[in-house]
Formats: C-alpha cells, sequence, structure tokens
RNA sequence: GCCCAGAUGGUGGAAUUGGUAGACACGAGGGACUUAAAAUCCCUUGGCCAGUGAUGGCCGUACGGGUUCGAUUCCCGUUCCGGGCACCA
C-alpha cells in the first residue's frame, strides 16, 4: 500500500508540536534583522469567520514564513478589535453583556484560525477592551489633550509651552473658564462645539468617514447635522504632513489618490471685501484669474456674516430662506441641487476692479469649508452660472474663444482676455494696476496672487477638505474617557490613576434624560483628593466631581495598536524604548480598502503624533500595504415551477414558468445538486419532485455578497474538514491575485487538493517507505527544481501567489514524470512549499530527517548555470509572420542569428526574388527579416 | 461632473513589461483500470476552414483608429463594469 496523504492527522499533529515547541515565539534579537507582518486586527462578529476572512491572513503569513526563512526576525501578531457598536446592539437586544458575547467571538476566532496553521505568537495578543490596553489609549488621548500643534514647527508640542507664550503676548487670561477656553482652541484633542453628523436612531454622533450618502454606514440610518459638544481630535492640522507622508510610503496608487482625495488640498488666495456699509468679509477662491469676472458674492446660510450684512428690507425674505434651509436635510441638500437663494440687499465691492455687486445667500456654499463666503464668476464656474442664469444676473466672459451661451467654460485653459475690459476698469494700488490680458490661466493665477499679496489686498491660503475627527460616541462599549468635570472645566484624571475601567452599568440604552449609558453607572464620580472612583451620589463639586459619560469611537483602540504588538505586557509605557528601536514600524501592511478614510487617515494621524513625542520611531506606521480583494459569494438557485413542489434543472428552466429559489451552495457540489440532501434541507423540500437532464439536478449561480440570507456563506472550517489547511490556504491563494475582489468558488478546490497528493506521492515508494536515493540528481530534475526556486522567489516577492503556485505544479508534474528519486532534490521541495502549505511541508521535512522546523529551513537559492540552454530555439519570421523555428547556439550574437537565418535552407523560398531591408534578432526571442519584391 | 483602476476561452486566471496569446487549474468530452462506484492515470478542449493523417491556413485579448518589422502590452477616441470624491469655489 502506498502511503495516503492523511491530512487531518498530519495537520493535528503540528499544530500540537507547534504550541509545545513554541515555535512562533517570537522575541527582540539584535543580531537578526527584524521584518514586521501585520493583518488589519478583526472585529469578532457572531457570524463567525468565512472564507473570506482568511484571505489577507493567508497572504501576509506566507510573506511572514518567507521572510523568517530568508533569516529575518519576523513579528506576526494577531489580537482583536474589540469596542464597537454591533457587539452592543446585540447586548441591548438580549441583556448579555457585551464582554460576554465579546470574548465569546473571541474564542471562537481563535478556534477557527487555529485550523489554518497561522504562525502568529499568540503571546503577543491584544484586545481593545481589556484595561491592561486601553489604558494606552486613554493615556494617548491625555497626551493629545496636553499638546497643541505648532503650525510653525509642523509638531506637536507640549501645551505648557502654549501657555508660555501667550503669558509672553500678554493673551494669558487670569480667569481659569476663560484659560480653559482659549486653550481649547488648540489642543490636539479638545472639546468643540461643531457641527456634528447626529444619528438619531443609534442614539450617538458619527465621524465624517461612519456616514455614507447621508445615512449611517452601520444599519443605514438618518443622520442629520446638530451643534454639539463633543471631543474632537484636531486631524486637521496634520493635512499637509498625512499628504506629504504619501509620497513616502509604498501603497497603491488608488488608495494613495483615495487619501488625497479626502484630505482635498487646494492652494488658493483669500481675498478682503468691503461692502458699501462698511461690512468686511473674506473671500476664498482657487480661481484668482476671475477677479474681473465677478459679477456678485455668496454668502453660506450658516455664515455668520448673514446677520451683518443683511439689510432691513430684505430681513424678512432672508429670514424666510434660512429657515427654508433649516428644514432640510443633510441628504435632501446632497441629493437636491435646485437653486435656491436669496438677496442681502448688501453689496460688495470688488477690489480689483472697483465694481459694486449684489451679496446673496444661498445653499449652494457651505459654512464648514474656507470662509463659507464666494467670489461668483458666473462664466467660469458651473455653479455660479446657474445662479447667475436663475437669477438673470451678468456673466463676463475672461477666456479667449470660450463660449458660455449655454454653460460655463471651467477649464483651467486658455488665454486670459476682458481682465480688465478696458484700463479704467482695473483699480490702481501704489500707483499699480492689474492687468492679465494675453497671460494663461496659470500665469493669471499667479500674477493675481502676487497682486493681492503685494497691495495687502488678502493672502495666499491653502485650505483642506480633511475635517477634525469627532472624538466622542454616547454609547456604553467604549473606552472611558479619563476626564472629570470641575466647576464645568474638563480636567485629566492623573495619568498614575489609568487605567479607568469602564463602569457595570444595568442598561445599555441612553437613560431617561437623554444621557449616554454611562449615566446608568452609580460609581461614577470623581474623588479628587482620594484620587479615585466613587458613588455618584458624593458629587459636591468641591472635592468630588462628575466623571465624562461619553465613550471612545471605535478608531480610538485601532490606532496605534501595532505599536502594542511590539511590547503587550508592558505596564509601564505603551511601548518601550527598546522595543519601538528594534521593530520600528510595520514593513508589511495587509488588509481591505475599506478602511482608507477611516483607519488608514486615523492611524497615520495617532503615529505622527506619537512620533512628534518620540514615542512612535516613524514617521509613517505601514510602510507597504497590500490591499486584498473582497470575497464574494457564489450563489446557488433551484427553479422552482410556480405554485408547485417540482424543481426543474438549469437547462430546461426557460421551458416553465420558475420562480428561482436560493439553495445552500454546501449542498451543491460543482453546481449539481445533492437531491437528499436538499429534501432534508428544509421540511418544505422534502416531497420535492426534480426535472432532472442527463440525470442530474443542475443549478443556476449568480455572484452576489457573501452573506447569509443568500445561503452562500462557505464556512473555512468545512473546507479544513475535507480537504485540510493546507489545501484551502493554496487554493485561497491560487484564486487569482490578492489584491483583487473575485467570488469564492470551491469547485475548482479540487485542484490544489491533488496538487498535495501528487507532491505527498513523490516521496513515498508502493510500499509506503522513503523513496529517496543519493542519486545524483539528473540535469533535467535540477532544472526544473532551480527554474520551480527562481520563479517562486521572485513571484513572492510581488504577492503573485497563484503563479507560485502554478509553478509548483508545473515542477512536481515534471520531476514525477522524470521519476526523480534525489535526495538533493526532494528534500528542497517542504523547504519552498513550507510558506504555503506548513503542515504537510513539517511533515515530509521530519520524514527526511530534516533538521528542527522547517520553518527555519533557509530559503534556497537558484543558480543559473542549472538553467542555462546550450541552444535556443527562435522564430524566424519574415514581415512580422513567424514562417519556422531553428535553433541557434545559446551565446550568438544578434549579428550571429541573423547570419544564420538568412543562410538557413528554410529562408530560402522566402527570400528568392525579394531583397531585405531591414533585419532585427532579439537575443532569445525571434529573427526577423522584413522583406520586399526586388 | 472630476479622479483612479480594469475588460483576455464555458469558468478562475497566465504572458519574461513591446517578441510564438491562452501557462496553471476548474469544467466539459473521450479512453484505461474496476463487477460497480470512489480514487488514479492518459488523450482532446479559443473560433472557423481544409486534409484519412502527421499537419496546414484564416480570424481572435471590449470596440474603432494610430505608432512599430512586430501591440494583450505604448498613444488617441468610444462603450461597458468596479472604486474614490462630489454644490469643496
Amino acid at each position: 500500500m502506498a502511503k495516503e496523504y492523511n491530512f487531518r492527522e498530519i495537520e493535528q499533529k503540528w499544530h500540537r508540536l507547534w504550541t509545545e515547541r513554541q515555535t512562533y515565539k517570537v522575541v527582540e534579537d539584535e543580531n537578526r534583522r527584524k521584518f514586521y507582518v501585520l493583518n488589519m486586527f478583526p472585529y469578532p462578529s457572531g457570524a463567525g469567520l468565512h472564507v473570506g476572512h482568511p484571505l489577507g491572513y493567508i497572504a501576509s503569513d506566507i510573506y511572514a514564513r518567507y521572510k523568517r526563512q530568508q533569516g529575518f526576525n519576523v513579528l506576526n501578531p494577531m489580537g482583536y478589535d474589540a469596542y464597537g457598536l454591533p457587539a452592543e446592539q446585540y447586548a441591548i437586544k438580549t441583556g448579555q453583556h457585551p464582554e460576554k458575547t465579546t470574548f465569546a467571538n473571541i474564542d471562537r476566532y481563535r478556534e477557527q484560525l487555529d485550523k489554518i496553521g497561522f504562525s502568529f505568537d499568540w503571546d503577543r495578543e491584544v484586545r481593545t477592551c481589556t484595561p491592561d490596553y486601553y489604558k494606552w489609549t486613554q493615556w494617548a488621548f491625555q497626551k493629545m489633550f496636553n499638546s497643541y500643534f505648532d503650525d510653525e514647527l509642523q509638531k506637536a508640542q507640549p501645551i505648557e509651552r502654549l501657555i508660555e507664550k501667550f503669558k509672553q503676548e500678554g493673551k494669558w487670561p487670569s480667569d481659569e473658564k476663560a484659560q480653559s477656553d482659549l486653550l481649547m482652541n488648540h489642543r490636539i484633542a479638545f472639546l468643540g462645539e461643531t457641527m456634528v453628523n447626529w444619528c438619531p436612531k443609534l442614539g450617538t454622533v458619527l465621524a465624517n468617514d461612519e456616514v455614507v450618502e447621508g445615512v449611517s454606514v452601520r444599519g443605514g440610518y438618518p443622520v442629520e447635522q446638530k451643534k454639539m459638544r463633543q471631543w474632537c481630535l484636531r486631524v486637521s492640522a496634520y493635512s499637509q504632513r498625512l499628504l506629504d507622508g504619501l509620497d513616502t510610503i509604498d501603497w497603491s496608487e488608488s488608495i494613495k489618490e483615495t487619501q488625497k482625495n479626502w484630505i482635498g488640498r487646494s492652494e488658493g488666495a483669500e481675498v478682503e471685501i468691503k461692502t458699501t456699509d462698511g461690512v468686511s468679509f473674506t473671500i476664498f477662491t482657487t480661481r484668482a484669474d476671475t477677479m474681473f469676472g465677478v459679477t456678485f458674492f455668496v454668502l453660506a446660510p450658516e455664515s455668520e456674516l448673514v446677520d451683518k450684512v443683511t439689510t432691513p428690507e430684505q430681513r424678512v425674505a432672508v429670514d424666510d430662506y434660512i429657515k427654508y434651509v433649516k428644514s432640510r436635510t443633510e441628504r435632501e441638500r446632497m441629493i437636491d441641487h435646485t437653486v435656491t437663494g436669496v438677496f442681502s440687499g448688501a453689496y460688495g465691492i470688488n477690489p480689483i476692479t472697483g465694481d459694486r455687486c449684489p451679496i446673496y445667500i444661498a445653499e449652494y456654499v457651505l459654512a464648514g469649508y474656507g470662509t463659507g463666503a464666494i467670489m461668483a464668476v458666473p462664466a467660469h464656474d458651473s455653479r455660479d452660472y446657474a445662479f447667475a442664469k436663475h437669477f438673470d444676473l451678468p456673466i463676463i466672459p475672461l477666456v479667449e474663444g470660450a463660449d458660455i451661451s449655454e454653460e460655463s467654460y471651467d477649464a483651467k485653459e486658455g488665454i486670459v482676455t476682458n481682465s480688465p475690459i478696458s484700463p479704467d476698469k482695473s483699480v490702481c494700488y501704489d500707483g499699480e494696476s492689474l492687468n492679465l490680458n494675453g497671460l494663461t490661466i496659470k500665469e493669471a493665477i499667479a500674477e493675481t496672487k502676487r497682486f493681492v499679496k503685494a497691495h495687502n489686498l488678502g493672502r495666499v491660503k491653502v485650505n483642506y477638505r480633511l475635517r477634525d475627527a469627532i472624538f466622542s460616541r454616547q454609547r456604553y462599549w467604549g473606552e472611558p474617557f479619563p476626564v472629570y468635570y470641575k466647576n464645568g472645566i474638563p480636567t485629566m484624571i492623573p495619568e498614575e490613576c489609568l487605567p479607568i475601567e469602564l463602569p457595570q452599568v444595568e442598561k445599555f440604552l441612553p437613560t431617561e434624560t437623554g444621557e449616554p449609558p454611562l449615566g446608568n453607572a452609580q460609581i461614577w464620580a470623581w474623588d479628587e483628593a482620594n484620587r479615585k472612583i466613587v458613588d455618584k451620589k458624593l458629587i459636591d463639586e468641591k472635592t468630588v466631581f462628575p466623571i465624562e459619560l461619553y465613550t471612545m469611537p471605535g478608531f480610538a483602540g485601532s490606532s496605534a495598536y501595532y505599536l502594542r504588538y511590539m511590547d503587550p505586557h508592558n505596564d509601564e509605557a505603551l511601548v518601550s524604548e527598546k522595543a519601538a528601536a528594534y521593530w520600528q514600524n510595520v514593513d508589511l501592511y495587509v488588509g481591505g480598502s475599506e478602511h482608507a478614510t477611516g483607519h488608514l487617515i486615523y492611524s497615520r494621524f495617532w503615529n505622527k503624533f506619537l512620533f512628534d513625542l518620540g514615542i512612535s520611531k516613524k514617521e509613517e506606521p505601514f510602510k507597504k500595504l497590500v490591499n486584498q480583494g473582497m470575497i464574494q459569494g457564489r450563489s446557488n438557485f433551484v427553479y422552482r415551477i410556480k405554485e408547485t413542489n417540482t424543481f426543474v434543472s438549469f437547462g430546461l428552466k426557460d421551458k416553465y414558468d420558475v420562480t428561482p429559489i436560493h439553495v445552500d451552495v454546501n449542498i451543491v457540489k460543482n453546481d449539481v445538486l445533492d437531491l437528499e440532501a436538499f429534501k432534508a434541507w428544509s421540511p418544505e423540500y422534502a416531497t420535492a419532485d426534480f426535472v432532472l437532464e442527463d440525470g442530474k439536478y443542475i443549478c443556476g449561480w449568480a455572484i452576489e455578497k457573501m452573506s447569509k440570507s443568500m445561503y452562500n456563506v462557505v464556512n473555512p472550517d468545512m473546507i479544513v474538514e475535507n480537504y485540510g489547511a493546507d489545501t484551502l490556504r493554496l487554493y485561497e491563494m491560487f484564486l487569482g491575485p490578492v489584491e483583487q475582489s473575485k467570488p469564492w468558488d470551491t469547485n475548482g478546490i479540487d485542484g490544489c487538493f491533488r496538487f498535495l497528493k501528487k507532491l505527498w506521492a513523490l516521496f513515498w515508494d508502493k510500499d509506503g517507505n522513503l523513496a529517496l536515493t543519493d542519486d545524483e540528481p539528473s540535469a533535467d530534475s535540477l532544472k526544473t527544481l532551480h527554474k520551480l526556486i527562481k520563479k517562486v522567489t521572485s513571484d513572492i516577492e510581488v504577492f503573485s501567489y497563484n503563479t507560485s503556485i502554478s509553478a509548483f505544479m508545473v515542477a512536481v508534474n515534471e520531476l514525477s514524470q522524470q521519476k526523480c528519486t534525489s535526495r538533493t532534490i526532494l528534500q528542497t521541495l517542504p523547504v519552498l512549499i513550507a510558506p504555503f502549505a506548513p503542515h504537510i511541508a513539517e511533515e515530509l521535512w521530519e520524514a527526511m530527517g530534516g533538521e528542527g522546523s522547517v520553518c527555519d529551513a533557509r530559503w534556497p537559492k537558484w543558480e543559473e548555470k542549472y538553467l542555462v540552454e546550450t541552444s535556443v530555439k527562435l522564430g524566424v519570421q519574415f514581415n512580422g509572420k513567424v514562417r519556422f523555428d531553428m535553433l541557434f547556439p545559446a551565446d550568438a550574437t544578434p549579428e550571429q542569428m541573423i547570419e544564420l537565418a538568412t543562410s538557413a535552407p528554410e529562408a530560402a523560398k522566402y527570400l528568392e526574388g525579394m531583397q531585405i531591408v531591414k533585419t532585427i534578432a532579439i537575443p532569445k526571442r525571434i529573427v526577423n527579416i522584413v522583406v520586399k519584391p526586388c
């Protein structure tokens, strides 16, 4: 009997041995170069892992194992992003404490992950919801509270320095409340009265990236704008650094592009405008060149200027308009772009032309961007154009040849004209007046900026779309703020008293008085003198004060977790100096691109802040980012003839009136339905009849999102049970490029399973003994092996795992045909396959008497000498068509090849009566001879 | 509307980055072994045409042009799918 590939036995054995031997334990080692591989840690939901989750983990595990075999000291940790809404909503529904359900989910995740054979060092596991972890989330928050962003230095500085500066400038108020208010405008973590995304259904505020098209990402509930006092992080201060950093990291262009869009840098000018009534305001424009085409000004309805400029005659009309705007939801405003607006009664004076232009109030101008006021140039801005047409305002074209009869000319290309229309239409400052005629638009912008700056009419200004992050949530299941309110002034609980643990509450819903869930906590007041948390009843506002009731958002705990993995058990520091200096930053980060404008921005911001403090050693946290694609579901359908219990096979369904019904993909194989399993699937189908084709029931299929309701969820446990973890790992990678989204289709998995069986069979003779010999390997086998090493090595480097696996398949087939039994060849195979299929690799390695774990076996190098050909077969083509193939010496020069090709007997018939126009020889490819009739 | 990425057999996908398109795998068809099934192995498999045959010819990488001796690859235009931003001045 040949030895069977018993994957169950092999995989269980190695899981046990890896744990016993602590194979994957990592310690800092100054003598070895480090490599830090990281996965975006999962949120442990109740549904468990489906087959899409491990994709990225497998990809990074292969890389981590490969790097380890190359001699790097590889950190490859795993943990859980455990705070968040779903656990809390489940708690509200079932009355179970979210901690209980979260920990149960974590256990389930761990069990599933363990089956797949990852090289995680579980001693370094972190969970964001445990006090020893969130102590450092709270600590970082306090550091942000006690820092401000110095615009000159472009970095965070201790707040004391700012106080010092205020004192020197004589701006430091004596009143404590005034001091607090002043500093709040500068702290990096601050309490701000801002417009927030309020989601009444979830009872909490949301960050900008948690809202899409006016509804919440979680749940899809409507979101409204509301002015609220919230904790915020001054992310916007880091806009420029967040933008600049993108050029230094190895991320995909599309993700960088997304972040650039999100940061939204735009360079322009701010210009001071005076009204005829003497009020002044500032407008922001990126098209300074169009100052001569301004025909009106527009203020955002929410702007404080509205009140100041509105004339008594227009007061009623303006108030009505403001009322109308307030009645509209964010969503309506976003979808419906009908032109609305009202005249304020006031006029602004264009400082360049001296023209008097009406000031309008319109909702198309946003209060939150720029100055909330614009100059309108209808000829060259489509929104201004629509507004001007609607209110019948003048339109002045400024670009040569621009046709503005139907629409505005928005392009930034062309030659400027009409600027000014006549010399007397340009106001003179210090003997200079602006003339842009004849310049290109780009030159005109620069010239206007210079003019504005030189004559003190405004300033050059860069605006960013990136907003500060709202950092508080009205929820229970999150990090509590280490903050108490002393006479209404937010005050930090001393650092030594951290962590402030999340208190127990009976109810997770907000209190009747509208307070967040922490309002339900009884022991939730700060005793300043005794430095401890005490009963709320003791609050006297003298020594005992209320503690903040808000909690931190999901991204708080996930922003710096990669630093914690470096030194997870340290209770003196987030990360020790030594560990941070050794591990530096993440070399390879693998995760989904859906975090592009959330986690990946926050994390970069958070790291930059810690970098300013000297805690993090690198400006950017993630050197290289690989975005794994989403795994979509492949649903199967059966077709029920209407009003019967008869199901018709896919190929015959068009002959009947049928309803397609989702059927569980786990009872379908290669689109053939397992009839017995189907009958057992649901009582409704127990008596089902079938119309078969070729004796089989063929199901239809469609690509959809993987979800329970589509019955297309494939569970990795099932695959591991039927084929083994190694097959699962191979197949997940074989499916296609890691970055690409693709549907899961279990149909192809047999190919990977067969490959492993073939690989296994190479090593054993028909009696089940090792079939290795010490024979000299044949030249063919050496070539096969070295070709494989070369291909796999270069493919792993670029995450092209699917082509590596193809190369393995080819190599195993070749070796099998060569009947190769040479130890030299065969003992290298487990080493090469180890990153992909570690269990079988260990088993073979051990069987052959390999030393230690195959995980530490050195990655082999290929040698070109085995790959060199003695002769090369080249195609000889005439006029671009391949006419014949011939053999050339491998070292022939192009000239020699041309010589050989033109004198070859086969060439004669093509050259007869022809003259050679041109000859080209591409080494190792083709000899091309261009001919034409004489 | 603006920006980014993509389109290759029945299917997932390769193609040394301008050099014989379709590697590898699935599926399908045919065959061997077997009482049978499973497993395993062998052959065929982009389309069309010619030939008994080894084989040969034409077309073919979303569509239309261009550059080139040569284009899946580079350039221009069009269509379709996916992603990001979006009344951001």
